[in-house]
DNA sequence: CGTCAAGTAACAATTCCGGTTGCGAATATC
DNA sequence: GATATTCGCAACCGGAATTGTTACTTGACG
């Protein structure tokens, strides 16, 4: 897999799930399907956890389910969850005493932010049931 | 220096330049006042040669000097010009014959150009001469 | 008590990026 | 014309981040 697959793999999870809520899914079944490691899926899928969108069982009939009706989950908050910006931040420079440095950070910091506000509404605009 | 520093060194060498456009600078003088190497100077500047923002000469008395009007060049322009994206594009699936994947990246990219798109008029709104 | 599955730590493999060195090409100065 | 200076470029190194993998622990169910 390559580099940025966290969402990729919690949203194609989750919209599986919205599918078919009652259904207990392991681990093991959900990185078979998504071609990837079953350790990798609990990382990815422990964020959703702690974040209330997830609950985990161990144990036989053990796994995974939504915490949640699938209509009450959005694309937002599972961004958030991750916690993992699509939207690069500006490189902090350690000491800021140039004043073109500066100003320019600010203003494209300001701009950024802008932008992943607007990201982040627009992602809260859609359901994972909607997504099929 | 960090991840994602070739747009802010970029923004901030333009910058001093845009208060002293004839000035020329040798990509040493940049290196140091950045804090960096003269090679990545000319990595990154090299890039803005070639999108017709900056120009190079060679030998004594050569250096970077900006190719326009400072009022003339935006940071969409500096940011276009090194073909960086600070939008994460989701991750490509090898095999997308799940229909789910499908949907999402279909989804999510959509929004992703969206927003790139946001990005881009926002920056256009905003010169190097201004960023002081 | 044994099995199954999550939770977690540790390590390897890969990728990406800036930093560095070296050399060639072009241009000004002597 | 010789020399010095500067960009252009290719190659390689080293650190950081991410994913993949192994191994072990914890907890639940039959």
């Amino acid at each position: 897999m390559k580099r940025n697959s966290r969402l990729s793999l919690a949203l194609h999870t989750l919209g599986h799930m919205a599918g078919d809520p009652d259904r207990m899914r392991t681990s093991a079944d959900i990185a078979e399907h998504a071609g990837t490691n079953p350790v990798v899926v609990r990382r990815v899928l422990g964020r959703l956890r702690k974040a209330g969108l997830l609950d985990a069982e161990k144990g036989h009939s053990g796994g995974w389910r939504l915490a949640r009706p699938p209509q009450d989950i959005t694309l937002a908050d599972v961004y958030l969850a991750l916690d993992e910006s699509l939207i690069a931040t500006m490189a902090e420079e350690d000491a800021p005493n140039c004043s073109v440095e500066h100003a320019l950070h600010r203003k494209v910091s300001s701009v950024m932010e802008d932008i992943e506000r607007s990201l982040i509404e627009r992602l809260a605009a859609t359901t994972i049931a909607e997504v099929k």
